[in-house]
DNA sequence: CAGAATCCAACGGGATACTG
DNA sequence: CAGTATCCCGTTGGATTCTG
């Protein structure tokens, strides 16, 4: 009954927590934002190809709400047409075994759903 | 130069696996329910004491959309009342690892917070 | 190239009241 | 108890245009 009861407590920090994390992870594209910038700085129009389906004024929106959080950096290169590279922080890079694991998860999903929903 | 090149199409399948597992887990309730649900089945009104914050209607639609994804299921007990048991099932028990490892980065997210947001 | 501005549609989500 | 229905608002997100 007590172990129960433990068990509760224990899942109501874990909820918070998650509830935490999703906070700031909201959207559909953040995630998937910080796998990219994991493999190499980009820069935005970079950004708007490899993240696809993304509109412009959403990857701006979206690449403030991370930098705020500091889980990215934005750098402008001086250079002739003006290049804006955006870069993981190491607070970042904590968020690298999550996106791992979300697209291991994905993976599985989706050979899931191409085998035909077969009844598990 | 090539080695950068399968570096970035790597990523572009990993994107697009993060976007189908977002697309899944999308909002800000279904990992909490997900979480809660993995401790143990619950009722509906345990959900919606446990998952703080949550609507009655925002609760209900999570669950069908968790329904229909095949990640929970619900059974009516024909009890004097009548009670609704939420459970976990065994596809939905594959999320539990990422619900610990998002679990796990709230936690430190919010440590870093209220320890005052310290550079680095 | 890197965005900001504007407009607009759709959805998410809260509060309340109601049903079986 | 376990929802459903309704209203209503803020946000998300797409398309397009404009600017430095």
């Amino acid at each position: 009954m007590k172990k129960e009861l433990d068990l509760i407590k224990d899942c109501g920090q874990k909820i918070l927590a998650i509830s935490d994390t999703m906070e700031i992870l909201n959207g559909k594209w953040k995630m998937s934002i910080i796998a990219c910038l994991c493999y190499k700085p980009m820069r935005y129009s970079e950004l708007l190809k490899e993240v696809k389906g993304i509109s412009g004024k959403v990857l701006s929106r979206e690449l403030k709400d991370l930098e705020i959080n500091e889980l990215i950096e934005r750098e402008v290169l001086t250079t002739a047409p003006v290049a804006v590279e955006y870069r993981i922080t190491d607070y970042g890079t904590s968020l690298k075994q999550l996106t791992d694991t979300i697209a291991d998860w994905g993976f599985i999903h989706r050979q899931r759903i191409i085998s035909g929903m077969k009844t598990g």
